[in-house]
DNA sequence: CACGAATACATCGCATACGATCTAATAAAA
DNA sequence: TTTTATTAGATCGTATGCGATGTATTCGTG
């Protein structure tokens, strides 16, 4: 089979149109209404930063037999145990849609148990096995990345800005419902 | 919306402290080796601020009938027409494995252009269609979410420390191969 | 108590991400 | 010039995210 059947010839002469040469508009466009290049976005530079660091991480978290948000969800439940789906949601800002998944993946590992409330059975409640801990105390040890290049001072400060940043858009996005 | 507190009546074997205190060492653990609460992460404050960034740019990109890779991939192809498929891959940080199926789609879209440059078939070169250039000017005018919440100052050195935090991850992530 | 509304999860379909692997084309070496 | 290695995309399988919807349980009101 080919591996290409779409993308293939065609009158395309050896000029590849770069007539639509935008490299350098004039001066800072900034914020005005959007012709900003991709740097100037912010969205792109958290999106970015967050796949470098899901790569940064993937040793670490392939040594611990884990993903990301399953690391997750170990740390959150093991910072409070027996929590609900919704609970549990919050604080990873997921719904049951994406976290039932999650939580069946890692009940099947044996890291965690999904429990109906019995005082309210639409509830269910996940609590972390021993082997889950067992789990969560193996990845203290394991430094996860060091290499953000920045300064202490710049590091927690960074870090609240983008905390800051990531509530101001919930709230935001919350208002125009 | 979250009326009861967690840790009640847990069908769970009976003596875990579900308010597992997680004992203050003293001072900031830090980069110590790894007991932080979640809030403590700076991989989950971009993690979850990139959830919102997407949440908050939901309604903008459905009215341009797009996702948020799609988006992207249309204004660095509007930055610069032509590139192959690794360039484009360079600037959004993807690689074809993943780059390819959001390609096509827009392609399948009317959006773009998809050809093996004769040069060197191996290629692909992708250009924007005229009604690629004109959904990107239509999102111009749609200013995906402003209420960052953050002061200009506050917002062009978050801008940049994110991104030196990207660069960093990666020449990091990249040394140790 | 009946019954519709609200709640808490779960399921489904689509669209990313990404490791592993494949193919075709080109480059490098023998 | 064969042979081999490298390169550029594409394909496949798995795991998120998430909108839309389904289902069981509980709540609220008459």
């Amino acid at each position: 089979m080919k591996p290409n059947d779409a993308a293939r010839s065609g009158p395309k002469s050896g000029s590849r149109d770069n007539s639509r040469d935008n490299s350098k508009p004039n001066a800072k466009p900034k914020s005005a209404g959007g012709d900003r290049r991709l740097g100037d976005f912010l969205c792109f530079a958290i999106y970015s930063a967050n796949l470098a660091f899901g790569r940064a991480y993937r040793q670490g978290l392939d040594d611990l037999g884990l993903t990301y948000p399953q690391w997750i969800a170990i740390v959150a439940l093991w910072e409070q145990d027996g929590q609900t789906v919704s609970e549990l949601g919050e604080k990873m800002f997921l719904e049951s849609n994406t976290l039932t998944p999650i939580l069946k993946k890692l009940e099947s590992m044996g890291y965690l148990r999904r429990q109906r409330d019995p005082a309210d059975e639409r509830q269910v409640r996940v609590s972390l096995t021993d082997e889950g801990r067992r789990l969560r105390e193996k990845g203290m040890h394991m430094n996860l990345v060091a290499s953000t290049g920045l300064k202490p001072d710049e590091f927690a400060r960074l870090q609240e800005n983008v905390v800051a940043l990531r509530d101001n858009l919930i709230k935001a996005t919350a208002e125009e419902a």
